[in-house]
RNA sequence: GCGGAUGUGGCGUAAUUGGUAGCCGCGCUAGACUUAGAAUCUAGUGCCGAAAGGUGUAUGGGUUCGAGUCCCUUCAUCCGCACCA
């Protein structure tokens, strides 16, 4: 008999439940620290290995700063809506709350078997109304909100409308959609729908015929995160471009702050790059050029106005309103069939294909604004009318684009940044003199741009400008289950329901699938209408809407007067540190950080960056097996042998195979064809192939957690899951490995008890080597958890146990502080030995202990000796012999004598406590 | 094409600042205990070599007394973006 695992992390599992060892109060007297985990979706197939791998890690962390004396908020939640509950619902009718509710008994079970110390009355779920309330309420503010580029913030549309009804919109400096100028006057004259359509055009939150990614099979449009080269990054089905009304978040005016934001917070540079391209700041002047016999101006927004004198073309993309007007009558038809051939062309074909070259003449002329010289205007498809003007000023000479477009077409390219050979390719570098180009020849490129801005603004034909990539995202979903929209229509003007009538429940429907003249699943609902009968938005919200506040949420999960109080938020503030899946970096992560910022300029919240630290768990690979069978037959061949036959590998569950040795009987009878199979056999086994693979449940390669635990126990997983390797990267698991970290967790127990499993503890004092191990593995274990470093923690634990168990140390002194140290990691088992050692309170109470460095000093340093940086033999020194001692000592040593045949060292290098190096 | 990350034994990995390459664990080999197996324990285990020794951190080069670590080159794998003007 040793530890019974499963006993003891039951009862202690129970004890911590039962006594809220975990739940979180506001106490002033303690420094808070915040540990999130990315709330899960709860889905229908429960947690593998891979899930919980952050989880773990978040655990360890939040449990080590409550020994360091830290008042630690560490919750747990779900984001509950989404897309898979409501695709099972319309295929079997099961109403999506009840496959949710299920699906979340089952993560909950699954995670309390683990042992994490989340606060569970801080729970929120993302489909409870008292949760989305919130998200609707937060919807509410941003509807009644604009952005005023002159504070840099948001405000309430209020001020807005004053300024509107004093000056019109000439003066207001704002974050918004094309809008016409009108004066004071004319805007006291508009009817309510004309004010309203106006405000539209200002609002954070805003209903606009959009171009939307519209997913046919989902019956929705989809945000440009949830989209991925043309297919729905769920499901992966296919994507249209389509015109619709729907509402958009106005992320664009935050789009500086979020770039900027950037540079205050502790993310991986991979995901803030990610960040960085996904907004995509260009800085450059927009340009506008007068055309030919037109009166119409076509302005360019160009990122090397250095580069202007370089133009000998324009392009426009087929969709741009100019084109119409100013091709000319015998250009007319060959340009329509281009535009119409281009319509004709998705997305995904002109991603497929971007070596085509293609375009036509218009048959107008713009006039470079400096030289004055004609330039002939085209269309092409290369030119997006999304970004920019939907125009381009074309120098073939500096832009690869444009190069390949005028050798095509046989366009004159002229140079007029000197270092490249425009003869053969295009010369893009911004490094170089300016040529060919007046008032700006011999000026370097910056200087160059800067002039030339210049020039532009003095001479009122164009602005420095700065262009973002970033595009507003689409918050409308025509699905079922999402948060409805606080908003009803009165005379086709959008409203926003009461505050104080939140929640906006989400309906029953009959079906969960679109009406039949294509209205959206609430369109079904019955009496969807306020209670005067005007009807509710049918749209409802999309997945990353609940997630986006959560972080706040938690830290006064209960509050139904607002979203946080102030008195929470400002002792809990931000989150220090945030673990989740690289997958979030451009949904979640940039979304939840705008929705922190609004609420920030609301003054409703008081950091402007929401997660201060942020790290992404690499992701669980399986390991998958296989079996070879001989081709055309039931046979299946040992992986040794298989390259004398025609085989064909097949998966394999890998609960059948135990250290690549297949279990042929479980194998025989896992499938009706297979009870007859035969086995080419090599030494009486049947050896496994492998593979490292996605984990998956069609791969046959999912490893289960609760599993793992019924067979080792939680500790057991939760330092398995660690040792693995670093947390940020990916690596496949291996079950086999599990026994090693099972070994030595019974390697701990035995420390602590005698041969017959009795508790066998020494009052005596530790000597100094006993100390001198604990403090060294105090000081690696705090250091690298700092530095999340936590596959290495679990080695030096190995190593500790390891060190005490030669010198059977079995005192106190010494076990108390190693339970203390290691109970982040394997809080059952330590709990367990606190409380055989007698501790009344549990060890989440106890103090992490504290490093002594003086039992880690030493007398003596054995020193590597090199010969040419090669280490030949080692030799005690006491550590206070002076280099010329050292060096004194080394060249009479015997084994140098060896090495040196005699010769005289050029040089000896001695670093202290490092290493003598001697060169010959 | 651009950007980012990674590359060390049969496998997962370690080496925090340029200072003993391979810690810890898996696997493997041999042995002990056992009727047998499991479990446990002991020893060994990068590669070549009987040994002495040589060699070795994706590749080739460089800096240095000394390079897995710094610089340059090439290659491979993964991820992100992709006509962004």
């Amino acid at each position: 008999m040793d530890y019974n695992y499963s006993e003891t992390e039951k009862k202690w599992q129970k004890y911590w439940a039962e006594n809220k060892i975990y739940k979180a109060t506001i106490d002033k007297n303690k420094p808070k620290f915040y540990v999130l985990d990315m709330f899960p979706y709860p889905s229908g197939a429960g947690l593998h290995v891979g899930h919980p791998l952050g989880y773990i890690a978040s655990d360890i962390y939040a449990r080590f700063k409550r020994l360091k004396g830290f008042n630690v908020l560490h919750p747990m939640g779900y984001d509950a809506y989404g897309l898979p509950a409501e695709q099972y619902a319309i295929q079997t009718g099961q109403h999506p709350a009840i496959t949710t509710e299920r699906n979340i008994a089952r993560y909950r079970e699954q995670l309390d078997k683990i042992g994490f110390s989340f606060d569970w009355d801080r729970e929120v779920r993302t489909c409870n109304s008292d949760y989305y309330k919130w998200t609707q309420w937060v919807f509410i503010k941003l509807f009644k909100s604009w952005y005023n580029k002159n504070t840099d913030k948001a405000e309430t549309l209020a001020s807005l409308i004053k300024v509107f009804e004093i000056n019109g919109n000439i003066k207001i400096h704002a974050a918004c959609s094309e809008t016409k100028k009108f004066t004071a006057s004319e805007w006291n004259a508009m009817t309510e729908k004309q004010q309203s359509d106006i405000l539209m055009n200002y609002r954070l939150v805003y209903l606009a015929d959009t171009m939307v990614n519209w997913c046919p099979v989902l019956g929705t449009v989809l945000a440009n995160d949830e989209v991925s080269e043309g297919f729905s990054v769920r499901g992966g089905h296919p994507v249209l471009k389509k015109s619709m009304k729907q509402w958009s978040l106005r992320i664009t005016a935050y789009a500086e702050r979020l770039l900027l934001g950037l540079d205050e917070i502790d993310w991986a540079d991979s995901i803030k790059e990610v960040q960085r391209n996904w907004i995509g700041k260009s800085e450059g002047a927009l340009i506008n050029f007068k055309i030919k016999n037109f009166d119409n101006l076509l302005s360019v927004f160009t990122t090397r106005p250095d580069t202007i004198f370089g133009v000998t073309f324009m392009t426009l993309a087929p969709e741009h309103e100019l084109v119409s007007t100013i091709t000319t009558p015998d250009r007319k038809e060959t340009v329509n069939n281009y535009i119409k051939e281009t319509k004709s062309r998705s997305d995904r074909e002109r991603m497929a294909d971007v070596k085509r070259i293609t375009g036509e003449f218009t048959g107008a002329y713009a006039i470079h604004p400096f030289s004055g010289k004609e330039i002939p205007v085209w269309i092409a498809d290369y030119v997006l009318i999304g970004y920019g003007t939907g125009a381009v000023m074309a120098v073939p000479a500096h832009d690869s684009r444009d190069y390949a477009f005028a050798k095509h077409f046989n366009i004159p390219i002229i140079e007029v940044i000197s270092g490249g050979d425009i003869s053969v390719e295009s010369y893009d570098a911004k490094d170089g003199i300016a040529i060919n180009s007046e008032f700006i020849n011999g000026m370097k490129v910056k200087e160059a741009m800067k002039t030339v801005i210049e020039k532009v603004e003095d001479t009122d034909i164009g602005e420095r400008q700065i262009n973002y990539r970033l595009r507003d995202a689409i918050f409308s979903r025509q699905r079922y289950w999402g948060e409805p929209f606080p908003i009803y229509y009165k005379n086709g003007i959008p409203y926003t329901i009461d505050e104080k009538d939140l929640p906006l429940e989400l309906p029953e429907v009959d079906a969960y699938l679109p009406t039949e003249s294509g209205e959206p699943p609430l369109a079904r609902a019955k009496n969807w209408n306020t209670k005067d009968g005007y009807p509710i938005e049918c749209n409802t919200m999309p997945g990353f809407a609940g997630s986006s506040a959560y972080y706040l949420r938690y830290m006064d999960p209960q509050n139904r007067e607002t979203l946080v109080s102030k008195e929470a938020n400002e002792y809990w503030q931000d989150v220090d540190l945030y673990i989740g899946g690289a997958e979030h970096a451009t949904g979640h992560l940039i979304y939840s950080r705008f929705w922190n910022k609004f609420l920030y300029d609301l003054g409703l919240v008081c950091k402007k960056e929401p997660f201060k630290k942020l790290i992404n768990q690499g992701m669980i690979q399986g390991r998958s097996s296989f079996v070879y069978r001989i081709k055309d037959t039931n046979k299946f061949v040992s992986y040794n042998l298989k390259d004398k036959y025609d085989y064909s590998p097949i998966h394999v569950d890998v609960s059948i195979v135990n250290n690549d040795l297949l279990n042929i009987e479980e194998f025989k009878n896992s499938h009706i064809d297979l009870n007859s199979a035969e086995f080419i056999l090599e030494d009486g086994k049947y050896i496994c192939g492998w593979e490292v693979e996605k984990m998956s449940k069609s791969l046959l390669n999912v490893v289960n957690p609760d599993a793992l635990i019924e067979k080792y126990g939680a500790d057991t997983l939760r330092l398995y899951e660690m040792f693995l390797g670093p947390l940020e990267q990916h690596k496949p698991w291996d079950t086999q490995g599990i026994e090693g970290v099972f070994r030595f967790i019974r390697k701990l127990w035995k420390l602590f008890h005698d041969n017959n499993n009795d508790l066998n503890i020494s009052e005596e004092k530790a000597i100094p080597e006993e100390l001198k191990i604990l403090h060294k593995t105090i000081k690696k274990v705090q250091e690298d958890i700092e530095r999340f470093s936590f596959n290495t923690t679990v080695s030096s634990f190995m190593i500790c146990v390891n060190e005490l168990t030669e010198l059977k140390c079995n005192k106190r002194e010494i076990l108390q502080d190693l339970t203390i140290i290691i109970s982040p990691y394997a809080p059952h088992i330590a709990e367990e030995l606190w409380y055989l050692l007698g501790n009344k309170n549990t060890i989440s109470d106890a103090a992490f202990p504290l490093l002594n460095e003086a039992y880690l000093a030493s007398n003596n340093f054995t020193y590597p000796v090199s010969f040419n940086g090669k280490m030949r033999f080692k030799i005690e020194l006491p550590v206070n012999m002076s280099i010329p001692d050292i060096e004194k000592a080394i060249i009479t040593n015997v084994d140098s004598q060896k090495w040196l045949e005699g010769k005289q060292p050029k040089k000896i290098i001695v670093v202290p406590q490092k290493i003598i190096n001697i060169v010959i």
